[in-house]
RNA sequence: CGCGGGAUGGAGCAGUGGUAGCUCGUCAGGCUCAUAACCUGAAGGUCGUACGUUCGAAUCGUACUCCCGCAACCA
């Protein structure tokens, strides 16, 4: 049996406008798709990405507009899909919480937990507060009001069902002692660990339709509808056939899932003991990437108008750049203000000089020297060296720490300049034969390289193999 | 004492007990195949502060200072 991967997102609300920490997870979770696809061949990967649509926040921005609720998310919706394509996603579902699949698996998923006796109805009376569609205790509060939304939480009196979280204390608490990765970073588990030692309560997992009746409806209940969060975490499994193709289902799950800081709560315990009551394997594991700080190593903010617009980026140096520099630019688990001057310098040290340049000076030596090129002729303790920084690139990208992976590709570019330089291909005096181990040495490095690329800069790289193939000199990197 | 992360040459980072390293930038030289790219060399740090443990500490301990995240739209 071949080996299965899949991976996904955490669905971005709807109506979110795409930020550059979006546009980090995304980039990251596309490479990691491409890097396992070229790995395991295309049929045995699957990437989701999709967006959440329902809850009270949507709904009353759906008014807010005038539209039609359904009209407002697809609306929307359209969007994340330009922001995929422009980014060069390639998932292979865009899920929507909206769709049909979802909201029956929504329901049967509900069900099972229900069966499972980890639902039941309490009457709550409680502080809301719609931004973060949360209640919140009084001790939550700051001067009374949300310290999240600076807002004043709404009043809502009213019977909800709750799910037993507390019931999965000691069973989450040993999904992380026994997994020690179950969670990257580590420092992330950590804090998951003494989140969950600190004790948990039930959370309320539904919503009174007649304040809400944006959302799926509660099986046997026509007054409740299920709380966004609750209906949102299950498109993980909807996505690869929960509920409506069971083959389908226990050929992809479990999960590798990418998620941002905030998040890792939701993922990492709420989702986890939602699996169990529903008697489903936990996830594989969680990847918690950075937050992208502003310039100056505070928190991005519109009011502060701080933001760095993806959008923006990609318009002014391409998306090449953005995704390498997301990438390869800033350590993939740990918090980094964004820097211009660096997405510039890696875009110009790394790809333009240190891989462009070098592809472009083998193939105008190939030609000029009319080398043969026949991998047989590659010296074996060149490519031995060669595949040692494939090596170490490999088992980064096996741990999906994809700066790191990023690093040794580098390098490799870095020891065939000085390779090239010391052998001097191009000097009159050097021998054919010489000449021509050594251009079979530098082609074989070079096709080495494309390969490691790919999956940052699937385009390029496909450019540059056909450069090379054809023996055509070719500009890869434009300057910026 | 809510929880967690961090402070290392101009900038960004690596380095969990044994003569401080990488990338970028700066300066000097070399090469000419190449997108003024590439190669070599140099300058530049008492590793946030103070005590302590140790033959020896960036690395371990304690205290302190500052920054950041969880926690404003939000990954």
């Amino acid at each position: 049996m071949s080996q299965k991967f899949y991976l996904t997102t955490t669905l971005p609300y709807v109506n979110a406008i795409p930020h550059v920490g979006h546009t980090l997870e995304f980039v990251q979770a596309d490479v990691i798709a491409r890097y396992m696809r070229q790995k395991l061949g295309n049929d045995n990967v699957y990437f989701n990405v999709g967006t959440d649509e329902h809850g009270l926040k949507i709904f009353r921005k759906a008014k807010k507009e005038g539209l039609e609720i359904q009209d407002y998310v697809d609306k929307y919706a359209e969007k994340w899909k330009e922001f995929c394509e422009l980014l060069q996603i390639s998932y292979d579902r865009f899920i929507r919480t909206t769709d049909t699949d979802h909201i029956k698996s929504a329901t049967e998923f509900w069900e099972t937990c229900d069966e499972a006796g980890d639902i039941y109805k309490k009457k709550y009376e409680g502080l809301y507060c719609v931004g973060c569609e949360e209640f919140k205790t009084e001790k939550d509060l700051v001067d009374g009001k949300c310290p999240a939304h600076q807002k004043e939480p709404e009043k809502y009196s009213e019977e909800n069902y709750f799910f037993k979280f507390s019931k999965y204390q000691n069973k989450l608490l040993e999904l992380y002692k026994k997994n020690a990765n179950f969670v990257k970073p580590k420092s992330k588990l950590k804090e998951m660990t003494s989140f969950v030692s600190s004790g948990l309560e039930d959370f309320s997992i539904s919503r009174r339709k007649e304040n809400l009746p944006w959302g799926v409806p509660v099986p046997g209940d026509d007054e409740q509808v299920m709380y966004v969060w609750f209906d949102a975490l299950v498109n993980y499994i909807t996505t690869i056939g929960y509920g409506s193709n069971e083959e389908k289902f226990e050929k992809w799950w479990p999960c590798v899932q990418l998620c941002g800081p905030d998040n890792t709560r939701f993922q990492s315990a709420m989702w986890q003991a939602m699996l169990m009551s529903a008697g489903i394997e936990p996830s594989d594991q969680i990847l918690v990437h950075g937050m992208i700080l502003a310039e100056d190593g505070t928190k991005m903010s519109k009011t502060i108008g701080n933001v760095v617009s993806p959008f923006d980026l990609i318009e002014r140096y391409g998306v090449d750049a953005v995704r390498y520099y997301l990438v390869a630019g800033i350590p993939t688990f740990s918090d980094v203000a964004f820097s211009y001057k660096q997405l510039e310098s890696e875009y110009r040290g790394d790809l333009q000089n240190n891989f462009g340049n070098l592809l472009n000076r083998i193939i105008t030596l190939i030609k000029k020297r009319e080398v043969e090129i026949d991998e047989s002729r590659v010296d074996s303790n060149f490519k031995k060296k060669v595949d040692e920084y494939v090596e170490n690139y490999t088992e980064f990208m096996d741990q999906f720490v994809l700066y790191d992976a990023m690093k040794k590709v580098e390098e490799l570019g870095t020891y065939g300049n000085r390779y090239i330089a010391e052998e001097e291909p191009w000097a009159k005096n050097i021998r054919h034969e010489e000449a021509e181990e050594v251009l079979n040495n530098l082609h074989y490095l070079v096709r080495r390289m494309i390969v490691c690329y790919s999956p940052v800069l699937p385009e390029k790289c496909k450019k540059a193999e056909q450069a090379l193939k054809n023996l055509e000199n070719v500009i890869l990197f434009e300057k910026i």
